[in-house]
DNA sequence: AATCAGTAACTCCTCGGATGACTTGCTGGA
DNA sequence: TCCAGCAAGTCATCCGAGGAGTTACTGATT
């Protein structure tokens, strides 16, 4: 791998040095090729590991450029690597939701903003509108994003994101193994939304710990029950 | 890309699944290439990115196997991720850790082991060796990991690893700036060691907090010092 | 003069084949 | 039993060619 992943690094370096900006159109693929001193094919397989990390966009026809770099982007690949776990592992990414959001939620209120707030306003709202479980786990997704929003820090965003984006699937189990977990969720962000109204930090901060705590149970309780199926996340049936 | 995209899926697809496991060993190139129906060069390039992502290791004159898949080879890429980022984006960054390393270092006591202890103990120790900031640097790196070891979250620990990656390089500058950084750092380990000797969750993940609030500091201090610069993350000499 | 269809140049996409380099396991002799 | 050497298997890298999409110019039409 020595050529590629050289190549990589180089292309990688010039745009960490700034020599290549957000948006700037990098040579064909030949030319490219040739500056590097190897093969165009090695230099396509560059390129795409690039694109894989979000660094570049090759566009068919048009050429490669470099992306925005935002950290939306950049971070993607969380999801990714959280969707390729299971068991033991899943608990440890709820664990560290469990330590991030409560956390988060506190920035969030600190950093309320009218347009924010009436924004997790209308994703509570959803509540009262949805029948079926994945329904439900579309609200509570709605409902967090648009809490962790309000954070104003799209790094955090996207982490959270990322470790959610697995553990969504699993709040579905948790309304299968609980009958009542529907209406235990509407509860918990109740809670949470009237202390974020209210204004109370230290509040929403428990209020969150104690809803991804529940998750959490739900997860250990699944685990314990199906330590075979467990190593198979999700289940596919 | 919707070939090699598409091969990328559907290999993915089959780790997830299960029917790949981790140490198995996949098709030769040529033969993967006709299983999916396309060119041996489009599978190398999905094989690439595959293997970028650590999912796959390819080893010259051998074969393709899948990896362990542990979370620290699968968060690896946040740690890229966080190279690419500057300015604005770093001190969110940051503020993150900011969220999560105090809760981090509170788990860490509770969870607290002879053997990781003496290994912070240790870690603590090499300060007094250091000189050069390179060296607290270093110490730096050592002192924060041996704690957050201590949680005993694999996942976790990658979390913070690839978050503090690029920001060890940004307390070089703090070192700069401030005269008298050294002795404030060594001060504030000083004061997280002793917390969690004595075994006080609390206390020490405060001082996590004002530790890490500290490097915020520094680096808001920097940007606001050079905003030119600051677009250009690390300076290059 | 403004608009728009057509075309040509440019660039990426995909493929097939060929040679070199590395690993692994087998083989045969010491 | 041990080890050097050989051979098969596999990845690494390269080259060239035709297909497909994008872009910008050109020229005719309104």
């Amino acid at each position: 791998m020595a050529v590629t992943d050289d190549a990589v690094s180089r292309i990688r370096e010039l745009v960490i040095s700034g020599v290549l900006q957000p948006g700037d159109r990098l040579p064909q693929e030949s030319v490219l090729a040739e500056q590097l001193g190897i093969s165009r094919n090695s230099t396509r397989e560059a390129l795409r590991v690039l694109e894989q990390m979000r660094v570049l966009v090759v566009r068919h026809g048009s050429g490669t450029y470099v992306t925005s770099l935002e950290p939306s982007k950049l971070l993607e690949g969380i999801s990714f690597a959280v969707e390729m776990m299971r068991d033991h592992t899943l608990r440890e990414v709820l664990e560290v939701r469990q330590l991030l959001e409560p956390a988060a939620t506190r920035l969030a209120v600190q950093r309320m903003t009218p347009v924010k707030l009436s924004a997790i306003r209308e994703a509570y709202e959803l509540h009262g509108a949805q029948t079926t479980i994945e329904d439900l786990v579309h609200c509570d997704f709605v409902f967090h994003s648009a809490i962790i929003s309000a954070a104003d820090n799209e790094t955090l965003f996207s982490i959270l994101d990322g470790l959610s984006s697995k553990t969504v699937r699993l709040r579905i189990w948790g309304g299968i193994v609980s009958e009542n977990a529907v209406h235990l969720t509407i509860d918990h962000h109740h809670q949470i939304l009237k202390a974020i109204e209210a204004g109370d930090a230290h509040l929403a901060e428990a209020a969150s710990l104690v809803h991804v705590n529940n998750a959490r149970s739900w997860l250990d309780a699944y685990l314990e029950a199906h330590p075979v199926l467990g190593a198979q996340f999700p289940p596919s049936n």
